[in-house]
DNA sequence: GATGCAATACGAAACGTTTCATATAATAAG
DNA sequence: CTTATTATATGAAACGTTTCGTATTGCATC
């Protein structure tokens, strides 16, 4: 049905090698030019990538699997990632493993029958083990937002620094007189839950505050997680000052649990709540936040991704951290004693 | 590097044929089979699906050209596609064209060239100009969310009947005696928005209601837009008695506002929602919802697609309409004149 | 141990590109 | 008008599979 370059051959009188050349942005005679044009458009001829990919040895695909596709923040960097490698003429596959360690095994070895020139990777088995065939191939593989330590030295990473991020927030509570901060977490033993507790620990430490196991509360990252979360933070016999969450559902779910207990903010409680809530400017216009720059994350990955695959695998891995932000808002106070 | 089916070859002493057959299932003598099975292990064979896919001229790729990564309804909506699409080998390409014809033109080029075996489409160029080059190609083309009328007999789609929807909600609230009913909707022009209002519309003329345009706000389909057209509604002099809003984000958004303008529900305003608020037991436990089947609309769409691919090219058209589902909660009630 | 018949194995030719090494055409110089 | 020089064109082989049609094997039967 498709016409193949052999069709164009024929149409044209010229040689194979020529219309590749000429497909490949060689030079080649005006008039054989303008012959090709005309026989490409008379043909509807289209290139066939997989050919192309069988030859070259490069499949022009880069995998990517994530523990879920219904997280704002997760989708927010596959969208800038993919933006950037599909420019770049790179399609992206994505694979969804449900936060499930057999099924991301699985998407892995998917996505290394199908020849993928790189992988990219937010884990959801700490080990790494999933990553083992990948690494044999020696394909790049890119780890985002959670590092794997025993990887550290295989693989390139896009992070952010979250035990600064977590820092940040809270010695800006401690700086303000707060000293029983609440802290909503995502799921436990999850790298970023980790980096994100030993920040706030740190900084507790640093204003000398003992921590309290009571005012640490895991939301698992979602909407609902956050809400209750900050039930029972609410229920507590003695309240927390302050409120630092950790991603943007849960800040959501905050937000919603706040309102409805009727706590004022920041007169009852002060919030930092985290990522792009200002993008509802009209809905929490104050809000105290930690932002990630979810956007650069996507790039820098894509990116690094890109270079990688052009160093024709003598590439040497790079871990990036970027660093977060805080935007101040009027949803935290100086808390009098 | 990477081990060949010549490689196995060589190691085995056996034919190419032979080993072709052992991969695709066919049956191989006893001793050849462990044979094989050793060699693949001692070469750590992958089979090329690259050289396969050139051979048998199936890609076993969709592609999946959406215009939103980041809306929750199309993200469950992929996930579910894909969980169903992998487990028959089949990979998912995910173009996200954010809403610009150009770019959702772009994508369906950039899978052509990749030799999808099939297309599915959530449109943004509602003419449908840019599918052309997919349909001329003879490929399956599946249309989500959204239909293109004036593509009705070379494609097929699932969709969920939504004036149907949209009826059923305001049909229960007329019953209840509202006659001012505020409706949240996403942007004009969308296939969704405008079978949504046209449900509203009917559901308003059998109950003999005039009507009234200021009660019609677009939110399109974000929170922020949800929050910001409630609270329009809110300013109104002759506020509405009732409220139904159109999305999932929109209902977020919508709720926001209400709680942050003390309004109570449903004293104050009567509420029907969108989508899977459910999740959120906690949060709105009682909202009463009208629910898209967002799994199944994933499921049907990569099965009927499955269809499509395994029918061998003689495939004929098939629109799916699945239908909504109201549920009862407590966020409305009996209006008493 | 020959004979026949399944069952299984095989060799070679594709699929549509790219990429050599070589050949030809165009241009410049003598 | 040759010859040297460069620019462009070419044929054939390869990439790693699948799939024919045919060849071989194993086994049961005589």
């Amino acid at each position: 049905m498709a016409a193949t370059m052999k069709d164009l051959a024929r149409e044209t009188g010229l040689g194979l090698a020529t219309l590749s050349k000429y497909f490949n942005g060689g030079t080649v005679r005006e008039k054989n030019r303008v012959l090709i044009e005309a026989a490409v458009r008379k043909l509807h001829y289209v290139p066939n990538e997989v050919a192309r990919s069988l030859k070259t040895q490069h499949s022009r695909a880069i995998g990517v699997v994530i523990p879920e596709l219904s997280n704002t923040f997760i989708t927010s960097i596959i969208s800038s990632m993919e933006d950037v490698l599909r420019k770049h003429d790179y399609a992206v596959i994505v694979c969804d493993c449900r936060s499930d360690i057999r099924r991301e095994k699985e998407a892995v070895e998917f996505l290394m029958h199908r020849r993928v020139d790189g992988l990219i990777n937010m884990a959801t088995d700490t080990t790494g083990a999933h990553l083992k065939t990948a690494l044999a191939a020696g394909i790049p593989v890119l780890l985002i937002d959670r590092l794997i330590e025993s990887l550290r030295n295989k693989v390139s990473a896009v992070i952010i620094d979250n035990a600064h991020a977590a820092g940040q927030a809270v010695r800006k509570l401690t700086g303000l007189g707060h000293r029983r901060i609440g802290l909503v977490l995502g799921s436990p033993g999850l790298y970023t839950t980790d980096c994100r507790l030993n920040g706030y620990l740190d900084a507790l430490k640093e204003a000398g505050i003992e921590p309290d196991d009571e005012y640490i509360r895991y939301g698992n990252y979602t909407m609902d997680g956050g809400y209750q979360a900050v039930q029972d933070l609410l229920a507590l016999k003695r309240r927390p000052t302050a409120l630092f969450v950790t991603n943007f559902e849960m800040t959501l779910g905050a937000m919603l649990a706040l309102q409805r207990g009727g706590i004022r903010i920041p007169e009852d409680l002060s919030v930092i709540g985290f990522d792009k809530l200002e993008l509802f400017g009209e809905i929490f216009p104050d809000l105290t936040l930690i932002r990630q720059p979810q956007l650069s994350i996507g790039r820098e990955a894509a990116n690094l991704m890109l270079d990688l695959l052009g160093s024709g695998g003598s590439f040497s891995h790079r871990i990036v951290t970027l660093s977060t932000e805080l935007t101040e808002g009027s949803s935290v106070r100086v808390l009098k004693p």
